[in-house]
DNA sequence: TCCGGATTGGTGACCAGATCACCGACAGAG
DNA sequence: CTCTGTCGGTGATCTGGTCACCAATCCGGA
C-alpha cells in the first residue's frame, strides 16, 4: 500500500490537499493495453479519468475515415472528455485511444463529485484541466483554419522529434497529427526532402536542417 | 434596487442558491454599446463576465483579416474566456465583441473565488458553461475540418433565419460565421439562388425552399 | 526459405475551396 | 447630385483533399 502513494503522487500535482490524496489513495490503479479505444462518442463515462504513466490521445473523426489529434493526455492530467459527461453535460465527441500501455485511476462518480465539493485544490486542478483542454482546441482550430499544411507538419516534427534527431512515424501518423491527409504529408515530407529539410525512411523521419525546419514552422 | 433581482434572475440559471443570488445582486449591470470590442487575444480578464441582455460574439482571428465565430454568449450565460483568465492560466485566445446592446455583469476576481469555493451552484453553473464551450469548439472544428462549405451555409442560413423567412447577413458576415471566405459564399449563395433554394438581395437572403437547405445541411 | 497478405508510401487526375486582383453596383452623407 | 465607402461579382491561380491505383517492404506462417 505504501507503494501507491509516491505512485499517485508521482502523477498527480503537487499541490493537492490531504482531503483528495486521501481519497485517491484508496483506488487502485487500473492497467490498460497499448491500442485499447478508451471511450468512444457517445460512451458513458465510466468516472473522471486520471492517467498515471503512459498517455492517451484524442482524436476527432470525421467521415471518411479522416481524424484529427485533439490533444494528448499525459502523466498526471485528466481526459476532461470523462469530465464533462460526469457534469451532467453532453456526451463524448472524440475518441480517446491508449498510444502506449497505461497505468491510469477511474475516480467513480460519486467520489469524484465528493472531491469537488470538499476540495478545493482538487477543484483548482480539474478546472486548470479544463482551460488547459480549451485553450489546446482552439490551438488546434486555429491551425487547422489558418495555417498551411507545411508550416504544421516541420513544427509537428520538431515537436515529436525533441531532442532526438528522428522521427518514429508512418505518415498516416503524421497526417492524423496535423489534420491532413497522407497523400499530402507524403508529398510535402518529399519536398522537405528535396531541400535536405529531413531524410525520409519507412515509418521514419529523420531531421536533417533543424534550424531551416523551425524557420518554416514560424513566421 | 427590487428592479435588478428579477433582471439578474432572468439572467442566471434558475436553481442557483441564495449565496450566489445575493452576492450577485449586489452587483451593479453595464451597459455596453454594439460593436465595442469586450476583449482582445492577450488582455488581462477585468473579471467573471456575465450577459444579462443582449449577445456577445467570441471570434479568432488569423491572418490576412480572416474570422471565425466560436461561439456566442447570449442571456445568462458566461464567456468563458473570461474564466480561463481568473483561472489563472492562459490568455484569451479569442476576441469578443458585442453584436447588440448588451448589459452585463462583471463579477470581480475576489468575488468570484469566494463564490467558487462557498457556491456548490454557482460551481455548478461555470463549469456546465465550462463544457459547453468546450463542445462549441469542439463542433466549429469538425465543421471546419470535415464538412463542406455548401452544408455549413445552408445550416447557417437555416440558422439564422429560425421562424422568420429572410436572413439580414452580408456574405461576410456568413463567410466568418461559417469560417469560410466571402468570395465563396458568395459563389456557393449564388449556385443556391440558381437552384431557387434561396433569394438574393443586398444585405439579405431569403430562404425560398426550407426543406431542400435542410436536406442539404443534413446527410 | 519461400509465399502471401498487410502496411506503407508514391503518383496522377481531379475537385473544392482560399486567395488575389480587380471592378461594378448601390446606399447614404453632404 | 456627387462622392465615398460598403457590398457583391468574377476570372485566374494555388493549395490541399479525394480517388484510384500500384510498388515496395515487412512479417508471419507453411
Amino acid at each position: 500500500m505504501s507503494q501507491t502513494l509516491p505512485s499517485i503522487r508521482m502523477g498527480l500535482p503537487a499541490d493537492l490537499d490531504k482531503t483528495a490524496l486521501d481519497a485517491l489513495q484508496r483506488l487502485k490503479p487500473t492497467v490498460v493495453d497499448v491500442g485499447t479505444v478508451i471511450f468512444r462518442p457517445g460512451d458513458e463515462p465510466p468516472g473522471f479519468l486520471l492517467v498515471a504513466s503512459g498517455h492517451v490521445g484524442v482524436y476527432l473523426s470525421g467521415k471518411g475515415g479522416r481524424e484529427i489529434l485533439l490533444y494528448r493526455v499525459e502523466n498526471g492530467e485528466t481526459c476532461i472528455q470523462t469530465t464533462l459527461g460526469l457534469l451532467g453535460s453532453q456526451a463524448y465527441t472524440g475518441e480517446a485511444v491508449a498510444e502506449t500501455d497505461l497505468v491510469a485511476y477511474v475516480v467513480p462518480r460519486p467520489v469524484f463529485e465528493t472531491l469537488m465539493d470538499t476540495s478545493p485544490r482538487f477543484r483548482g486542478f480539474v478546472f486548470r484541466s479544463f482551460g488547459e483542454r480549451l485553450n489546446e482546441i482552439t490551438h488546434v482550430l486555429e491551425q487547422v483554419a489558418f495555417v498551411a499544411v507545411d508550416r504544421r507538419l516541420a513544427a509537428a516534427l520538431l515537436k515529436r522529434a525533441g531532442a532526438a534527431g528522428t522521427v518514429k512515424a508512418t505518415h498516416q501518423e503524421l497526417a492524423t497529427e496535423i489534420g491532413s491527409a497522407r497523400e499530402v504529408v507524403s508529398r510535402k515530407l518529399e519536398a522537405f526532402a528535396s531541400k535536405g529539410l529531413v531524410a525520409l525512411d519507412r515509418g521514419a523521419v529523420t531531421i536533417a536542417d533543424r534550424h531551416a525546419l523551425g524557420q518554416l514552422a514560424e513566421d
